[in-house]
DNA sequence: CGTTGGGTTGATCGACCTCAATAAAAGTGG
DNA sequence: CCACTTTTATTGAGGTCGATCAACCCAACG
């Protein structure tokens, strides 16, 4: 997931289907692949896409399908994940606002993505937009680091997922995702959870229980108050202590 | 970690810096970034090329430090890993014959890499590597297509490293490990093992003595036989049942 | 040969999982 | 707005897989 955000826009950059107008009101411009790019780049990338909403808990795409299409996220968030023959399930990211959705570009989806929450995105056909990258090499650069930046922080998870325990788990979790908030909405140190414990621990490689007890236990220790919709850092210093490099 | 490969070169393609007759002799051309690669592109990479050699437990370069090159391995192995503060250790990745190291292009090494056994690779400055890729799309595409590839890897081992058993978590490892020697070398039960059981653990989030005991219990089931500088693997299909995703 | 770095094996321990019950939200229909 | 159901979160008790601690083996090497 990479980000992309803006607060209103000097110049229409996300495309969308029905109004072009969309993209004025692009939420999460600059932080997007849409930000930095030629006027050709979005002009092209404009005619490519289709801007689609999505309700609470519904499937963009499958692990192992054809894949279709790629996604810019623009509002909402939503879950990745791969399913094992028996049912287990490793969540391999939440794309927030700002997130691309296909940057393997891969001709099957490695893993299925669905809404956590009501969520909004540029749509925009794979073979399509893969051919729009070997047309504009800069819109290529500017997808490669993005890449780049994605698989930096997927060595990041299997430093997470191999050799911290549950509670550093949870606590680097918190952390991580409040910076990205940080990043779409500037909140400090409030950090919504759109996702069930049972999503972080599916994510964290815990069971939900474990989940609930740490969060507990932060909360307990003051490092953090739970509220209805996610948490508030209470104590970041504790927290990043917890999740240091 | 992306593949290259060749057995004796039609034309000259691993650049490197004293003789580049060298790359008409590249081992590991057909399956690298070098393959599929324009006269022209191939021109450019072989003049930026340094041919470098590492003994055993040598380091390549070190995580925080500034990302001065990027390499093509064409001959050996490397462990690549991260430490926490402590003294933990995660390996993201082993770097074989054919594998790229600097996909992400950033200016700091987001890990270690430390040679396994004698190495061979061709090195390019970072910086004026980043400008030929500007310079010319066609290679920027190929490395993006290995990133995406690498991106899949990770999430693959994410699964591995959060949903698994001990047991599964080896099977996996032998499984994965003997499909990329395949493409090396043609070996089709054969896998060599060049970094050490503790090695393996630190990849697979075990412990040094559980990566024995699951080997030994494969051997005792007649799953594989260890061998001085490896293990064969006798029976895939129990092997690949307990790795299925 | 003594030393050193892996590798294997055994005995014990503990972090996290499993199973179970309860509590608190969030819908749903009257 | 209030019963009633369903889903999600929390808490407790007990079990287990893999970690830890500790020998011991063996091959490489000075």
């Amino acid at each position: 997931m990479l980000d992309l955000q803006s607060e209103d826009a000097p110049l229409t950059l996300c495309p969308n289907g029905k109004a072009s107008s969309e993209c004025a009101h692009c939420k999460v411009r600059a932080l997007s692949l849409c930000s930095a790019l030629e006027p050709d780049e979005l002009e092209a990338m404009d005619k490519l896409a289709r801007h689609v909403s999505f309700d609470r808990h519904q499937t963009l795409f499958s692990q192992g399908e054809d894949a279709e299409s790629v996604y810019n996220i623009t509002a909402g968030s939503v879950r990745l994940f791969k399913l094992l023959p028996d049912g287990r399930r490793q969540i391999v990211g939440f794309a927030l606002p700002g997130d691309f959705l296909g940057l393997s570009l891969s001709e099957r989806n490695a893993f299925s993505a669905e809404t956590l929450s009501a969520t909004s995105a540029c749509q925009f056909p794979r073979a399509a937009f893969s051919d729009l990258l070997d047309a504009k090499p800069h819109l290529l650069r500017r997808l490669h680091d993005m890449a780049g930046h994605e698989l930096s922080l997927a060595q990041d998870q299997m430093v997470i997922l191999g050799r911290r325990t549950a509670e550093e788990k949870v606590a680097s979790f918190l952390v991580g995702l409040r910076k990205r908030w940080a990043r779409i909405d500037g909140s400090t140190v409030r950090a919504p959870l759109p996702m069930s414990r049972l999503d972080i621990g599916d994510y964290l490689g815990l069971t939900v229980e474990t989940v609930s007890r740490m969060m507990t236990k932060l909360a307990r220790e003051k490092a953090i108050v739970i509220t209805p919709d996610g948490v508030r850092l209470l104590d970041p210093a504790r927290l990043e202590a917890l999740a240091e490099t």
